[in-house]
DNA sequence: GCCAACGTTGGC
DNA sequence: GCCAACGTTGGC
């Protein structure tokens, strides 16, 4: 089983959001960048736990944790003129992104903040958030970085 | 709102 | 295939 971080900017989608959906569930979509797509295709497993992190917001951390409970399979919006991130060279016969289901399991009473993730650098070496200039939306996270940082919500 | 990082696009 | 222009991300 993998471990994965997931960023989305709260006020656009937020953990309480999932938590609010039927079965707190929801497609992660509109993910339009081709090493994500990849990774959903290839490397994520259903029973994959992810950390979600809220992004782009006055405190931006990991708020809590979900699981992976679908394949990738293509992402709806793509398809619709009206939405976000419709793509108009993509088509039902030949779609060109990807998303996955993902279910909400438990929201962290205290944020682990990217700053508190900042000042456990160290013992974080690797983590990709924290790398300069990362701009993926969705990032592995290693076992050890995985257990380290739910002690740090702890 | 600024700005650095970096992915994508498109002309050549 | 190169590379400049452009758009997006995301912290601050």
């Amino acid at each position: 089983m993998a471990y994965w971080l997931m960023k989305s900017e709260p006020n656009c989608f937020s953990i309480d959001d999932l938590a609010a959906r039927p079965d707190q569930t929801a497609g992660w979509d509109g993910v339009r960048n081709y090493q994500v797509r990849n990774m959903f295709r290839d490397q994520m497993r259903i029973g994959d736990q992810a950390f979600f992190y809220h992004s782009s917001c006055a405190v931006p951390g990991i708020v809590g944790i979900m699981r992976i409970v679908s394949d990738a399979y293509p992402d709806p919006t793509q398809f619709d003129p009206r939405a976000d991130h419709y793509d108009p060279k993509s088509t039902p016969e030949h779609p060109r992104w990807l998303q996955v289901d993902v279910k909400f399991e438990c929201k962290f009473a205290r944020p682990v903040t990217l700053a508190t993730l900042r000042a456990h650098q160290e013992r974080l070496k690797g983590l990709q958030v924290l790398q300069p200039g990362n701009r993926l939306s969705v990032t592995p996270v290693r076992e050890d970085h995985w257990h380290y940082i739910l002690q740090l919500a702890s």
